[in-house]
DNA sequence: TTGTACGCGTTATCAC
DNA sequence: GTGATAACGCGTACAA
């Protein structure tokens, strides 16, 4: 007990067992090319001793680490907490274990961080949206790591992913506005520089205005970080506005959240004087005041599938497919005709 | 371009600025202990050939990693969100990398992820709450990886330990609501096996009861995971109680959430009929309706602190000192005193 | 200041 | 079935 020795290696094992070390190896990784007695000296060395596998020399010698990385733009809000976990939770059953780092929003860091990762020995890599270099791509052919996007689908792209359409989504939701009578539309969206998500979310209104044969270009709209302090700002601004918007669509739950909390300080009631909207379909979405009429992302489902195509073009079983995520409008309190003038 | 040629090694760099592995690691790693021409040199082959350092290969040959492991009950909310991202800016400023993984409450969960970590060669580990095996401290220690605690402070504890007294924390809001004039009152913990937090939290109501000369073993008591949705079970099956309770505290801000909507769906108006109290003042507890009287966290606080002392720590300038981080109860609107029967 | 050479702990390719 | 042994890519005494 409390000895002071250090981690043991494989080969402590081995002489304990009296074997070599291949044979320890083979031990652990295809036991069924070991006979069983000498299997059961090595086991019950490799417990006495404590013996857990040094993961660097492990990398290094078989070139597979059975780790997947995944970088998100931030882990300070829930908006990617559930679709991560679900991930995590797929990988580790297939035997992967997932590496996060967050880029705060910021495309310097996230390149920087696919270094990382790759240097680490990520078989693959999970990235959140299309908006980035391609130079990006260049590096991680190079080093031979697939990865995937997610959050987002594209038609015309190009590189694989498993995602939805923000902008189709966001134009179906838009529609209800419409259908609900609203012509004063603002938004709340998120910032778009590098963020496609946030930039097709944006286009999914305007879709919406053309189809309905209305001009898109004069909607009031400010951009903002996904911060519900942010959210509430904005919508304080946007109520200062003469004429005053009918309906405020925000870029996602939690700016809608903030909007929903300055509409109650500033005592406008949602959504008899003005209809808020969100995006995502987070845990707050129901909890707010009134609740949230949203896009519901599955997001659980989107982790689940983004882990097996990765996975699968991890292990060289594809060449890296795209998947279609459906999203749906949860239609809850928060929009409502507007008030006749 | 797109030449599929596989990664740069040390080697490749070295052959093509014509010195050897020696000075371009050197370059590298110690820049001044080497001379401006050749490091000129050494860099621009760096750059030409896109080389990233194999972090296995360094691992194995530094024996050191800078690389600090993480491990949280979940991702799944925003309880351990802030405070993580605020401890990964903190490591990151110092030059270390976070490596986050969650455990889902899972004691075996957290045991194998800690090997996990500690086999990627982990410099230093971060650990929620104090309850777990104490064999795990002794595998830490042959492994010489020093472990902080966090999101609890216990003056007792002989693991050192960034982070706050829940059981105090909450005896002072439950102070509070006995000051309100409350004396029906009922508790929706977390789950208490294995999580000192919860099990604190709910003795501290117990203290507060008690130094009020009242009986503390008798409160109606509900265990459940950290879910709004088991939040809102909970109250419904609390609001059957006869007598009803007149005040509802909640292990956190996310009980207490679910615990205001099915207040709501109930028609129970809060805090009129009955007063709901949560803890952690994370985003939601503003943001729900009535706003929530809870127990501020000043969780970014507590996560660079936990930073600083980790790295400390590893870098052999601390043996492990503790930190406590003050809370505050946050008077909100969800707590008021009790009707008159 | 720079180069040589060894070791880190594991896997995998051979013989035996 | 099992045992030597050569990589894997890098850091670092030690020598020059």
């Amino acid at each position: 007990m409390g000895k002071t020795r250090s981690a043991p290696t494989l080969n402590d094992v081995a002489r304990e067992a009296g074997v070599s070390t291949a044979t320890v190896s083979r031990c652990l990784n295809s036991p069924e090319r070991v006979i069983e007695s000498t299997r059961q000296r090595v086991l019950q060395a490799v417990e006495s001793l404590g013996y857990t596998p040094n993961f660097a020399a492990q990398v290094m010698a078989a070139k597979r680490s059975f780790t997947i990385g995944a970088i998100i733009p931030t882990m300070d809000n829930a908006i990617f907490a559930r679709g991560l976990q679900a991930f995590q939770d797929q990988l580790r059953e297939a035997g992967y274990t997932l590496l996060v780092s967050s880029s705060a929003y910021d495309p310097e860091a996230e390149h920087e961080q696919i270094r990382t990762l790759v240097a680490r020995g990520a078989d693959g890599l999970l990235l959140i949206g299309h908006a980035r270099r391609t130079d990006i791509y260049d590096y991680l052919e190079r080093h031979q790591v697939p990865s995937l996007v997610a959050w987002s689908y594209e038609p015309e792209a190009v590189r694989p992913s498993v995602g939805f359409s923000n902008s189709g989504a966001m134009c179906e939701l838009a529609r209800r506005v419409l259908a609900a009578g609203h012509r004063r539309i603002a938004i709340i969206s998120g910032i778009t520089k590098g963020n496609d998500r946030a930039q097709a979310r944006v286009s999914g209104i305007h879709q919406a205005l053309l189809d309905a044969g209305l001009a898109a270009d004069e909607l009031p709209l400010i951009e903002t970080p996904y911060e519900i302090d942010k959210g509430a700002d904005a919508f304080a601004r946007l109520m200062a506005l003469d004429p005053r918007p009918t309906a405020v669509m925000c870029g996602n739950d939690v700016l809608a959240a903030g909007a929903l909390r300055e509409a109650q300080r500033l005592g406008i009631s949602v959504p008899e004087q003005v209809s808020v909207t969100g995006f995502d379909d987070i845990e707050i979405a129901g909890i707010v005041h009134p609740a949230l009429t949203t896009v519901h992302v599955p997001h659980r489902e989107m982790g689940r599938k983004a882990a097996c195509e990765l996975i699968a073009m991890v292990e060289g079983r594809s060449p890296g497919k795209s998947v279609c995520i459906n999203t749906h409008v949860v239609t809850r309190h928060s929009l409502a005709p507007p008030a006749e003038a």
